[in-house]
RNA sequence: GGGCCUGUAGCUCAGUUGGUUAGAGCAGAGCGCUCAUAACGCUUUUGUCGCAGGUUCAAGUCCUGCCGGGCCUACCA
């Protein structure tokens, strides 16, 4: 057996949750989960890893969201934070750090990489017309803006596009143009300057760091490419907006002339929060600078991390273009992304998750319903990762209950209470290891390399598909050794099977502990042991439980989930509740 | 309108650079087992690989057209 000796330091970010309310199932699929899961494998063998999340606080949503809750912005994203924190503990996320994109650490960096951009001359200034609404006293986005569309008269038609006719519209085309937030009328055109990240500039530098990566996500690349090349080509963004809750515009230290009052756009300042959160674990640890700079400097260490970012496709753009334009641009060397995994969405019954209609599921209705261990199974093992796929009650049962509690729960049951009806909640030590274990251990051990080669390529759905063949094998095993019936006239060779089967329990908690972690706790401690350590060595792994070791049986590890119960859910969730 | 993805067994999906009788899980059927959460194991039925052409000794795999599903299209994030 090949052993991987080489370790490797691992930065992980998962894409930003927006700050302006709990998110569903999609969006956890969409990047937490498969990251999450993919760093704990990691630190199953033994890399060092960092795992990076935090929330994106910045933005008109994020004010009228607190404006409607009746609270000071601030106050609003402090608290909700603390939700999805909650959250995100509740769905055992186990980021090394969960920021938020409001730090001090992060209004320095951004305005940081604004001043560098701006004296590498990559920061143009631009006037611009932009309307203001006088009854909400604000500026309003293009999206924010409602009225007639000229092209077919649909009378819901948005500042950036008619919804009904599906063309592409300036504000000011609207008839009867109204303020989406209040409804006013009472709109005017002003001339605005705004600072833009001249990503133009930078083309063909960027098509040529993206044609050098190998192995991306389809997804990812072509998402890139089109808007690299689409037209006259990729456009120069504005990274600036007439907002009050956000970074405040400023070079570097230095106050910026004509942007007083003015912030970043949430779209610039939220990727570089990953850097800023890693600075925020440092400080909340007590550690120097050395500390976080070491996974984003190339010239303080991180020359030899591999970093990769997890994200839904709508995140593509600005992570395959937007933030490399702002590292790139810096002239700085901080660390690009090595590998992009995007994913696709996740459906609900065959429609789309809603807010507004309250269909599908929020994370925190999720774990009011079911353990994390179901969600986080039945979630990563129909990732979204070809493409869109799509949530059933009836798919979420049929998973749970077959993978979870008949392959997997009942192997550890059927093992656990043999033993101790047999031999007691001891590890029986008669009998020898014969050519059942060695074949099924080889065929563990073919599918375990199968297993790693799908985690490291992160093709999720595969690696869950291998990891439950070998908890089959187990079945299988047991199967054919049948302990029970040998039990009658040779209990020697019962004990050994048992023995061994004790030990498969005991390697499968540890194999499935990135996806399901309470259940890889459960079991590690009714069979008493803390070492969780990745199976280098299949046979030794095989044999950590030596005979005499005391163990217990663990109660119902997956309860299953009835028809009724999962008729009731339907109901419960079926929307506009 | 433009771009991209997708259409394979009843369902959910695998099918590497084109190469022998197209695979897995679930569901269905039969048999076995009785340690176990009525759990487990074995065997097994089902496919004109969306449709129509084309290239090739050979196409689920490449090309063209058509039909269906989905996403993106830059001031929501």
């Amino acid at each position: 057996m090949i052993k991987e000796t080489h370790m490797s330091r691992i930065l992980i970010t998962s894409a930003l949750p927006y700050i302006n309310g709990i998110k569903h199932l999609g969006n956890l699929v969409g990047s937490q989960l498969p990251s999450d899961a993919y760093a704990r494998f990691m630190r199953g063998r033994g890399h060092e890893v960092m795992f990076i999340c935090a929330t994106d606080e910045h933005g008109t949503p994020a004010e009228l969201a607190a404006a409607k809750a009746g609270v000071p912005v601030a106050k609003f994203c402090a608290d909700m934070w603390q939700v999805q924190k909650d959250i995100a503990d509740g769905f055992r996320l186990s980021f090394d750090y969960f920021g938020r994109s409001s730090s001090q650490r992060n209004r320095n960096l951004t305005q940081h990489f604004a001043g560098k951009l701006a004296d590498n001359g990559l920061i143009e200034e631009v006037s611009e017309k932009q309307v203001y609404s006088n009854a909400d006293r604000r500026y309003l986005p293009d999206r924010y803006i409602e009225g007639t569309c000229p092209n077919c008269g649909f009378e819901n038609a948005r500042g950036d596009q008619c919804e009904n006719c599906t063309k592409q519209l300036n504000p000011t085309d609207l008839i009867n143009a109204r303020s989406a937030i209040s409804g006013s009328t009472d709109l005017e055109v002003r001339e605005t300057k705004h600072l833009y990240l001249r990503q133009s500039a930078m083309r063909d530098d960027l098509d040529k760091w993206i044609d050098k990566q190998e192995g991306w996500p389809i997804l990812t690349t072509s998402i890139a490419k089109k808007w690299l090349h689409d037209g006259d080509g990729l456009r120069d963004r504005g990274i600036t907006r007439d907002l009050d809750w956000g970074v405040s515009v400023k070079r570097g230290t230095e106050d910026w002339p004509g942007m007083e009052g003015k912030v970043f756009y949430v779209w610039f300042d939220a990727p570089i929060e990953y850097i800023a959160a890693t600075a925020e674990w440092a400080d909340a640890n007590g550690l120097d600078d050395m500390a976080w700079e070491s996974w984003w400097r190339t010239d303080k260490g991180a020359e030899d991390v591999h970093y990769v970012q997890f994200m839904g496709k709508d995140n593509v753009p600005f992570h395959t273009l937007s933030f490399p334009a702002t590292i790139m641009g810096s002239g700085e060397p901080w660390k690009l992304v090595d590998f992009i995994k995007s994913y696709n969405w996740l459906t609900y019954e065959g429609g789309k998750f809603s807010t507004s209609q309250g269909r599908g599921i929020f994370m925190n209705q999720a774990l009011d319903v079911m353990p994390s261990d179901y969600w986080r199974w039945w979630l990563l093992s129909n990732a979204p990762e070809s493409s869109d796929s799509d949530f059933t009650w009836e798919s979420f049962q049929g998973g749970v209950n077959k993978d979870l509690a008949d392959v997997l729960g009942n192997f550890v049951s059927r093992v656990t209470k043999f033993c101790r009806s047999k031999f007691g909640e001891v590890v029986p030590e008669s009998g020898a290891y014969g050519e059942a274990e060695a074949a099924v251990t080889a065929e563990i051990a073919k599918r375990l390399k199968a297993y790693e080669k799908y985690m490291e390529a992160i093709e999720i759905r595969k690696a869950t598909a291998e990891l439950r063949a070998i908890w089959v094998a187990g079945n299988e095993y047991l199967q054919s050794a049948a302990p029970w019936s040998v039990y009658k006239t040779d209990p020697d060779a019962a004990a050994a099977v048992v023995r061994f089967a004790l030990n498969l329990i005991r390697l499968y908690a540890v194999l499935s502990s990135p996806f399901i972690p309470d259940a890889t706790a459960k079991i590690l401690d009714a069979m008493g042991v803390e070492d969780a350590g990745w199976p280098d060595d299949l046979d030794a792994a095989l044999s950590t439980l030596p005979a005499g070791h005391a163990f217990s049986v663990p109660d119902v590890l997956f309860a299953k989930i009835t028809d009724d119960r999962r008729v009731e859910l339907e109901e419960q969730f079926s929307g506009t509740a």
